[in-house]
DNA sequence: CGACGTGTAAC
DNA sequence: CCTTTTACACGTCG
Protein backbone atom coordinates (compact mmCIF):
# COMPACT_ATOMS: atom_id res chain seq x y z
CA UNK A 1 0.00 0.00 0.00
CA UNK A 2 1.21 3.56 -0.34
CA UNK A 3 2.51 5.62 2.37
CA UNK A 4 0.82 9.27 2.99
CA UNK A 5 3.00 11.63 5.06
CA UNK A 6 1.97 14.97 5.35
CA UNK A 7 4.71 17.63 6.31
CA UNK A 8 3.29 21.01 8.80
CA UNK A 9 5.10 24.29 8.31
CA UNK A 10 4.02 26.84 11.28
CA UNK A 11 4.42 29.90 8.52
CA UNK A 12 6.92 32.75 10.09
CA UNK A 13 6.73 31.14 13.03
CA UNK A 14 8.21 33.54 15.45
CA UNK A 15 6.90 36.66 13.99
CA UNK A 16 3.49 35.32 14.19
CA UNK A 17 3.43 34.21 17.86
CA UNK A 18 4.48 37.84 18.54
CA UNK A 19 1.73 39.48 16.51
CA UNK A 20 -0.39 37.42 18.46
CA UNK A 21 1.36 37.99 21.77
CA UNK A 22 2.10 41.62 21.55
CA UNK A 23 -0.92 44.05 21.11
CA UNK A 24 -1.05 46.67 18.41
CA UNK A 25 1.25 44.98 16.28
CA UNK A 26 -0.96 43.29 13.72
CA UNK A 27 -0.69 44.09 10.13
CA UNK A 28 2.91 45.68 10.40
CA UNK A 29 6.12 44.30 9.43
CA UNK A 30 7.60 42.38 12.40
CA UNK A 31 11.15 41.12 12.60
CA UNK A 32 12.22 38.91 14.80
CA UNK A 33 16.39 39.45 15.96
CA UNK A 34 18.96 37.63 17.57
CA UNK A 35 21.27 40.14 19.05
CA UNK A 36 25.09 39.13 19.24
CA UNK A 37 25.67 42.03 22.05
CA UNK A 38 28.53 43.80 20.27
CA UNK A 39 27.00 46.60 19.05
CA UNK A 40 23.36 48.06 19.45
CA UNK A 41 22.03 46.48 16.16
CA UNK A 42 24.63 43.79 15.81
CA UNK A 43 22.84 40.37 15.34
CA UNK A 44 21.01 38.52 12.47
CA UNK A 45 17.42 38.31 11.66
CA UNK A 46 15.87 34.80 12.71
CA UNK A 47 12.25 35.03 11.32
CA UNK A 48 10.14 37.92 9.30
CA UNK A 49 6.69 38.03 8.51
CA UNK A 50 5.28 38.03 4.94
CA UNK A 51 4.86 42.30 5.54
CA UNK A 52 8.48 42.56 6.39
CA UNK A 53 9.42 40.10 3.52
CA UNK A 54 7.75 42.31 0.90
CA UNK A 55 10.64 44.78 2.16
CA UNK A 56 12.78 42.42 1.11
CA UNK A 57 13.71 40.94 4.66
CA UNK A 58 15.10 37.85 4.88
CA UNK A 59 16.03 35.91 7.80
CA UNK A 60 19.73 35.17 8.24
CA UNK A 61 20.14 39.03 7.35
CA UNK A 62 22.30 41.27 9.51
CA UNK A 63 20.18 43.04 11.61
CA UNK A 64 21.02 46.53 10.57
CA UNK A 65 20.09 45.45 6.41
CA UNK A 66 17.05 45.04 8.06
CA UNK A 67 16.62 48.28 9.45
CA UNK A 68 17.22 50.42 6.25
CA UNK A 69 15.23 48.37 4.39
CA UNK A 70 12.30 48.98 6.62
CA UNK A 71 12.99 52.64 7.27
CA UNK A 72 10.49 54.87 8.00
CA UNK A 73 7.77 51.81 7.26
CA UNK A 74 6.90 51.26 10.90
CA UNK A 75 8.40 48.08 11.08
CA UNK A 76 8.41 46.33 14.39
CA UNK A 77 11.63 44.87 15.48
CA UNK A 78 11.75 42.36 18.50
CA UNK A 79 14.45 39.50 20.26
CA UNK A 80 13.79 36.46 19.64
CA UNK A 81 12.23 34.79 23.11
CA UNK A 82 12.96 31.38 22.43
CA UNK A 83 11.83 29.38 25.45
CA UNK A 84 8.64 31.04 24.88
CA UNK A 85 8.52 29.84 21.39
CA UNK A 86 9.61 26.58 22.25
CA UNK A 87 6.38 26.44 25.00
CA UNK A 88 3.67 27.43 21.97
CA UNK A 89 5.50 24.95 19.70
CA UNK A 90 5.13 21.63 22.22
CA UNK A 91 1.81 22.58 22.26
CA UNK A 92 1.22 22.43 18.93
CA UNK A 93 3.29 19.33 18.66
CA UNK A 94 0.97 17.69 21.03
CA UNK A 95 -1.67 18.16 18.85
CA UNK A 96 -0.06 16.97 15.42
CA UNK A 97 1.22 13.67 16.99
CA UNK A 98 -2.22 12.88 18.19
CA UNK A 99 -3.11 12.68 14.14
CA UNK A 100 -0.35 10.26 13.13
CA UNK A 101 0.50 6.75 13.52
CA UNK A 102 3.85 8.33 13.22
CA UNK A 103 5.60 11.17 13.99
CA UNK A 104 8.64 13.14 13.82
CA UNK A 105 9.48 16.86 14.95
CA UNK A 106 12.53 18.08 12.72
CA UNK A 107 12.25 21.86 14.13
CA UNK A 108 10.38 24.19 16.35
CA UNK A 109 8.29 24.91 13.79
CA UNK A 110 8.01 21.51 11.39
CA UNK A 111 7.21 18.24 11.71
CA UNK A 112 5.81 15.26 9.35
CA UNK A 113 3.25 12.99 9.65
CA UNK A 114 2.64 9.57 8.98
CA UNK A 115 -1.12 8.62 8.01
CA UNK A 116 -0.91 5.52 5.80
CA UNK A 117 -2.72 3.19 8.74
CA UNK A 118 -4.71 6.32 9.40
CA UNK A 119 -5.99 6.52 6.07
CA UNK A 120 -5.50 3.46 4.98
CA UNK A 121 -3.72 5.23 1.65
CA UNK A 122 -6.50 7.47 0.54
CA UNK A 123 -5.89 10.86 -0.15
CA UNK A 124 -8.78 12.48 0.25
CA UNK A 125 -8.71 11.29 3.86
CA UNK A 126 -5.36 12.64 4.78
CA UNK A 127 -6.88 15.94 2.87
CA UNK A 128 -9.43 16.19 5.86
CA UNK A 129 -6.82 15.34 8.48
CA UNK A 130 -4.84 18.28 7.15
CA UNK A 131 -8.12 20.44 7.26
CA UNK A 132 -8.39 19.66 10.68
CA UNK A 133 -4.99 19.97 12.29
CA UNK A 134 -5.04 23.44 10.59
CA UNK A 135 -8.35 24.72 12.30
CA UNK A 136 -6.74 23.44 15.15
CA UNK A 137 -3.82 24.72 15.34
CA UNK A 138 -5.13 28.02 13.79
CA UNK A 139 -8.39 27.82 17.35
CA UNK A 140 -6.21 27.07 19.84
CA UNK A 141 -3.01 29.28 19.15
CA UNK A 142 -4.18 32.05 16.47
CA UNK A 143 -1.40 30.61 13.77
CA UNK A 144 -1.47 29.10 10.30
CA UNK A 145 0.64 26.98 8.60
CA UNK A 146 1.42 25.21 5.33
CA UNK A 147 0.71 21.59 5.11
CA UNK A 148 2.31 19.45 2.26
CA UNK A 149 0.94 15.81 1.54
CA UNK A 150 2.78 13.06 -0.75
CA UNK A 151 4.03 9.92 -0.85
CA UNK A 152 7.02 10.23 1.25
CA UNK A 153 8.70 12.81 3.56
CA UNK A 154 10.90 14.75 0.59
CA UNK A 155 7.59 15.16 -1.36
CA UNK A 156 5.55 16.30 1.35
CA UNK A 157 8.20 18.67 2.47
CA UNK A 158 8.17 20.12 -0.94
CA UNK A 159 4.73 20.19 -0.95
CA UNK A 160 3.90 22.56 1.78
CA UNK A 161 6.72 24.68 0.11
CA UNK A 162 4.77 25.23 -2.71
CA UNK A 163 1.55 27.21 -1.41
CA UNK A 164 2.45 29.94 1.87
CA UNK A 165 1.13 31.06 4.02
CA UNK A 166 -1.62 29.13 5.37
CA UNK A 167 -1.51 26.87 2.13
CA UNK A 168 -2.44 23.28 1.53
CA UNK A 169 -1.02 21.01 -1.46
CA UNK A 170 -1.43 17.42 -2.09
CA UNK A 171 0.82 15.71 -4.49
CA UNK A 172 -0.17 12.28 -5.17
CA UNK A 173 2.01 9.77 -6.52
CA UNK A 174 1.31 9.79 -10.20
CA UNK A 175 1.98 13.65 -9.99
CA UNK A 176 5.10 13.86 -8.28
CA UNK A 177 7.19 14.08 -11.39
CA UNK A 178 4.63 16.70 -13.17
CA UNK A 179 4.95 18.96 -9.41
CA UNK A 180 8.74 18.67 -9.04
CA UNK A 181 10.15 18.87 -12.91
CA UNK A 182 9.59 21.97 -13.49
CA UNK A 183 10.93 23.74 -10.25
CA UNK A 184 14.68 25.27 -10.06
CA UNK A 185 17.15 22.70 -8.56
CA UNK A 186 18.06 25.13 -5.88
CA UNK A 187 14.54 24.69 -5.09
CA UNK A 188 14.86 21.12 -4.28
CA UNK A 189 15.78 20.06 -0.35
CA UNK A 190 19.29 18.72 0.33
CA UNK A 191 21.00 21.42 -2.61
CA UNK A 192 21.99 24.46 -0.93
CA UNK A 193 24.28 27.39 -2.71
CA UNK A 194 27.26 25.35 -3.67
CA UNK A 195 25.49 22.22 -4.89
CA UNK A 196 22.94 24.44 -7.40
CA UNK A 197 26.24 26.17 -8.42
CA UNK A 198 28.05 23.04 -9.46
CA UNK A 199 24.64 21.59 -11.32
CA UNK A 200 24.27 24.95 -13.07
CA UNK A 201 27.75 25.16 -14.53
CA UNK A 202 27.17 21.77 -16.25
CA UNK A 203 23.72 23.11 -17.63
CA UNK A 204 21.33 21.99 -15.15
CA UNK A 205 18.51 24.32 -14.04
CA UNK A 206 15.80 22.31 -13.62
CA UNK A 207 14.76 19.18 -11.37
CA UNK A 208 13.94 17.63 -14.74
CA UNK A 209 17.39 18.44 -16.02
CA UNK A 210 18.89 17.00 -13.09
CA UNK A 211 16.88 13.93 -13.25
CA UNK A 212 17.54 13.39 -17.30
CA UNK A 213 20.93 14.15 -16.69
CA UNK A 214 23.69 11.69 -17.51
CA UNK A 215 24.83 10.40 -14.01
CA UNK A 216 28.62 9.54 -14.64
CA UNK A 217 28.98 13.91 -15.31
CA UNK A 218 27.58 14.50 -11.99
CA UNK A 219 29.24 11.87 -10.03
CA UNK A 220 32.60 13.40 -11.73
CA UNK A 221 31.83 16.54 -9.67
CA UNK A 222 30.01 15.47 -6.27
CA UNK A 223 31.04 12.15 -6.10
CA UNK A 224 29.15 8.75 -6.64
CA UNK A 225 26.89 8.77 -3.40
CA UNK A 226 25.72 12.61 -3.69
CA UNK A 227 24.73 11.59 -7.50
CA UNK A 228 22.53 9.19 -7.02
CA UNK A 229 20.90 10.17 -4.14
CA UNK A 230 20.57 13.58 -6.10
CA UNK A 231 18.82 11.70 -8.68
CA UNK A 232 16.68 9.77 -6.49
CA UNK A 233 15.51 12.72 -5.45
CA UNK A 234 14.75 14.34 -9.02
CA UNK A 235 12.40 11.89 -9.54
CA UNK A 236 10.35 12.33 -5.68
CA UNK A 237 12.27 9.24 -4.48
CA UNK A 238 12.58 9.19 -0.88
CA UNK A 239 12.16 5.87 1.68
CA UNK A 240 13.60 7.51 4.82
CA UNK A 241 10.71 6.58 7.66
CA UNK A 242 8.93 9.31 9.61
CA UNK A 243 10.54 8.48 13.24
CA UNK A 244 12.32 10.87 16.14
CA UNK A 245 16.09 10.48 16.14
CA UNK A 246 17.87 10.63 19.17
CA UNK A 247 20.31 13.55 18.98
CA UNK A 248 23.62 12.10 18.10
CA UNK A 249 25.35 16.03 19.89
CA UNK A 250 24.38 18.98 21.66
CA UNK A 251 26.16 22.37 21.09
CA UNK A 252 26.30 26.03 22.47
CA UNK A 253 28.05 28.83 20.64
CA UNK A 254 28.15 32.23 21.50
CA UNK A 255 29.98 35.43 20.09
CA UNK A 256 32.09 37.39 22.36
CA UNK A 257 31.62 40.94 23.08
CA UNK A 258 34.94 42.07 21.15
CA UNK A 259 37.44 39.89 18.77
CA UNK A 260 39.82 38.56 21.19
CA UNK A 261 42.67 36.08 21.67
CA UNK A 262 43.07 36.36 25.45
CA UNK A 263 42.51 32.55 26.92
CA UNK A 264 40.72 34.39 29.75
CA UNK A 265 38.70 36.24 28.69
CA UNK A 266 37.55 33.63 25.86
CA UNK A 267 37.66 31.33 28.50
CA UNK A 268 34.81 33.55 30.62
CA UNK A 269 32.58 32.72 27.52
CA UNK A 270 33.68 28.91 27.20
CA UNK A 271 32.35 28.55 31.12
CA UNK A 272 28.65 30.16 30.61
CA UNK A 273 28.37 27.84 27.56
CA UNK A 274 29.40 25.21 29.10
CA UNK A 275 27.27 25.28 32.37
CA UNK A 276 24.37 25.60 29.88
CA UNK A 277 24.95 22.78 27.98
CA UNK A 278 25.32 20.91 31.22
CA UNK A 279 21.79 21.14 32.11
CA UNK A 280 20.62 20.33 28.80
CA UNK A 281 22.77 17.24 29.59
CA UNK A 282 21.24 16.50 32.54
CA UNK A 283 17.53 16.93 31.45
CA UNK A 284 18.03 14.61 28.14
CA UNK A 285 20.40 12.03 30.63
CA UNK A 286 22.96 11.28 28.41
CA UNK A 287 26.73 10.81 29.05
CA UNK A 288 29.04 11.84 26.35
CA UNK A 289 32.81 10.81 25.16
CA UNK A 290 33.60 13.69 22.66
CA UNK A 291 34.03 17.32 23.31
CA UNK A 292 34.57 19.80 21.02
CA UNK A 293 36.23 23.54 20.75
CA UNK A 294 34.36 25.33 18.14
CA UNK A 295 36.23 28.13 17.06
CA UNK A 296 35.22 31.29 14.88
CA UNK A 297 37.59 33.71 13.97
CA UNK A 298 37.65 37.31 12.69
CA UNK A 299 37.39 36.35 8.67
CA UNK A 300 34.15 34.08 10.01
CA UNK A 301 36.57 30.75 9.31
CA UNK A 302 34.57 27.97 11.36
CA UNK A 303 37.59 25.11 13.11
CA UNK A 304 37.03 22.87 15.32
CA UNK A 305 39.31 20.95 17.68
CA UNK A 306 37.75 17.51 19.69
CA UNK A 307 39.36 14.97 22.03
CA UNK A 308 37.72 11.97 23.21
CA UNK A 309 37.91 10.83 26.17
CA UNK A 310 36.11 8.24 29.05
CA UNK A 311 32.50 8.25 29.33
CA UNK A 312 31.41 11.18 31.58
CA UNK A 313 28.39 13.46 32.20
CA UNK A 314 29.87 16.23 34.76
CA UNK A 315 30.77 19.97 33.67
CA UNK A 316 34.66 20.08 35.17
CA UNK A 317 36.01 17.35 32.24
CA UNK A 318 33.96 19.61 30.03
CA UNK A 319 35.15 22.83 30.80
CA UNK A 320 39.20 21.68 31.23
CA UNK A 321 39.17 20.37 28.02
CA UNK A 322 37.89 22.63 26.32
CA UNK A 323 40.41 24.94 27.69
CA UNK A 324 43.30 22.57 26.45
CA UNK A 325 42.07 22.81 23.31
CA UNK A 326 41.60 26.37 23.34
CA UNK A 327 45.60 26.89 24.66
CA UNK A 328 46.70 24.43 21.86
CA UNK A 329 44.46 26.28 19.08
CA UNK A 330 45.85 29.64 20.16
CA UNK A 331 49.53 28.51 20.27
CA UNK A 332 48.83 27.21 17.03
CA UNK A 333 47.13 30.26 15.77
CA UNK A 334 49.71 33.21 16.88
CA UNK A 335 48.02 35.76 14.60
CA UNK A 336 43.85 34.39 14.73
CA UNK A 337 41.76 36.67 16.48
CA UNK A 338 38.53 34.85 17.70
CA UNK A 339 34.56 36.52 17.20
CA UNK A 340 32.69 33.36 17.98
CA UNK A 341 33.07 30.33 20.62
CA UNK A 342 31.22 26.86 20.93
CA UNK A 343 31.55 23.90 22.82
CA UNK A 344 30.21 20.90 21.93
CA UNK A 345 29.74 17.23 23.04
CA UNK A 346 29.21 14.38 21.04
CA UNK A 347 29.53 10.12 21.05
CA UNK A 348 26.44 10.48 22.82
CA UNK A 349 25.53 7.73 25.28
CA UNK A 350 21.91 7.27 26.38
CA UNK A 351 21.38 6.26 30.43
CA UNK A 352 18.42 5.32 31.84
CA UNK A 353 18.66 1.78 30.81
CA UNK A 354 21.81 1.29 28.29
CA UNK A 355 24.18 0.93 31.90
CA UNK A 356 25.03 -2.40 31.20
CA UNK A 357 27.20 -2.43 27.82
CA UNK A 358 29.47 0.21 28.53
CA UNK A 359 30.41 -1.39 32.17
CA UNK A 360 33.09 -3.78 31.88
C1' DC B 1 38.06 0.90 12.03
C1' DG B 2 37.74 4.93 15.29
C1' DA B 3 39.03 9.56 15.81
C1' DC B 4 39.40 13.99 13.94
C1' DG B 5 38.62 18.01 10.95
C1' DT B 6 36.13 20.23 7.09
C1' DG B 7 32.32 21.24 4.01
C1' DT B 8 27.41 21.43 2.88
C1' DA B 9 22.81 22.08 4.15
C1' DA B 10 18.64 23.23 6.72
C1' DC B 11 16.34 25.84 10.39
C1' DC C 1 28.08 43.56 8.33
C1' DC C 2 27.80 38.35 9.41
C1' DT C 3 23.06 34.15 14.68
C1' DT C 4 22.24 29.30 16.29
C1' DT C 5 21.98 24.43 16.32
C1' DT C 6 22.14 19.98 14.29
C1' DA C 7 23.09 16.28 10.86
C1' DC C 8 25.74 13.95 7.77
C1' DA C 9 29.16 12.88 4.26
C1' DC C 10 33.86 12.62 3.16
C1' DG C 11 38.94 12.67 3.47
C1' DT C 12 42.81 11.59 6.23
C1' DC C 13 45.56 9.47 9.64
C1' DG C 14 47.28 5.88 12.61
Amino acid sequence: MNRIILHVDLDSFYASVEEFRKPGIKGKPIIICIYSGRTKDSGAVSSANYKARDLGIRSGMPIIFAKRLAKKKRAIFLPADRPYYQSVSQRIMDILEKEADAFQQVSVDEAYLDVSETTGGDWEKAIKIAKSIKKKIKEREKLTCSVGIGPNKLVAKMASKNMKPDGLTLVKTPEVRNFLNPLEVSKLHGIGRVTSFILEELGIKTIKDLAEFKVASIEEKLGKNKAKMLQERAIGIDNSTVEEQEAKQISRIGTLKKDSRDIDEIFKKIKELAKDLEKRIESRKVSFRTISLITIDTTLDIQTRSETIEQTQKLVPMISITKELLKDFLEENKYKQLRRVGVRVSNLIYRKKQRTLGDF
